[in-house]
DNA sequence: CTCCTTATTGATAATGAGTCTCAGAATTTA
DNA sequence: TAAATTCTGAGACTCATTATCAATAAGGAG
């Protein structure tokens, strides 16, 4: 599941080596489609037998940021989370705020016009958040 | 500018008494349409000669927020920012991550796009956040 | 106006996510 | 193998925000 080749060229890109604990980072963050925070991601790690320190799993987690392997989200609740879907296209966020479901979502007329919105003012887009905070149909029949 | 009947209405709705403290906080978020952080919103309390805890600052800004009397803004550098604009039209931001500066902008398309969304997935939207992260053109200039 | 009950305040301790430090361990290079 | 360099883990630290709690103030009742 976890292409190793992916984080040896980031982590030879930033000039870091190879170790057993970034691998073990990297394999628990390719494990599932969550979107986990960075204490979920630790206790995921020692779970599955590797022993990781939490200042580790924060240090590599930065780097596979900063290198694109993986995306960190802010729900604006305080912890960030992390996905690892880096090959699939750009999406935004839809999240319940009873039961805290993340759903994905995708629209090429709002991409466009935001790409308007920042042509018109002579700005350069770096980045963008868009989230759509919901009640999900399963929590607004409970 | 301060509406003081908007602050005695919420504080009633709350139960909460009207003090001094709390009039000094709703003075100094009507003073200014920024976007400031809540230490900055404390400091200028204090500049302008009231004297009021930072704990009265964030406890007041609380039922503000709840009450819809400010809105809070999440820029993602772990710390709130709050604005006054309660009588205008809903926006979102842009934010030239170089400089700080913070722009509105509105799009009707982008919401109506977002209520196909929301609607499509048969779920109730609750409130949003679309944020673009731009350098501006006095940043990219210099 | 005064007493009494209840809410508020301010100082400070506590929290919690995330970062920093540094000595010992591991790896790479010479 | 030795020397140099990078990594790691444990725990100290930071910083925004929240909680605690004794002292103070507000809002009635009489």
């Amino acid at each position: 599941m976890a292409n190793y080749d992916l984080l040896k060229q980031a982590l030879k890109k930033e000039g870091l080596r190879y170790t057993i604990q970034r691998q073990s980072v990297w394999d628990e963050l390719c494990a599932t489609d969550d979107h986990r925070d960075a204490e979920e991601i630790y206790m995921d790690i020692r779970q599955s037998g590797s022993d990781v320190s939490r200042a580790t799993v924060y240090r590599t987690i930065d780097v596979l940021v900063k290198n694109k392997l993986i995306r960190k989200l802010d729900l604006g609740d305080g912890r960030a989370r992390y996905e690892h879907k880096i090959d699939t296209a750009h999406h935004d966020h839809l999240i319940c705020v009873q039961c805290g479901k993340i759903e994905e979502f995708m629209d090429d007329l709002i991409e466009s016009r935001q790409d308007a919105i920042i042509k018109k003012h002579g700005y350069k887009l770096i980045r963008h958040i868009h989230q759509l905070f919901i009640i999900c149909d399963e929590c607004s029949t409970k």
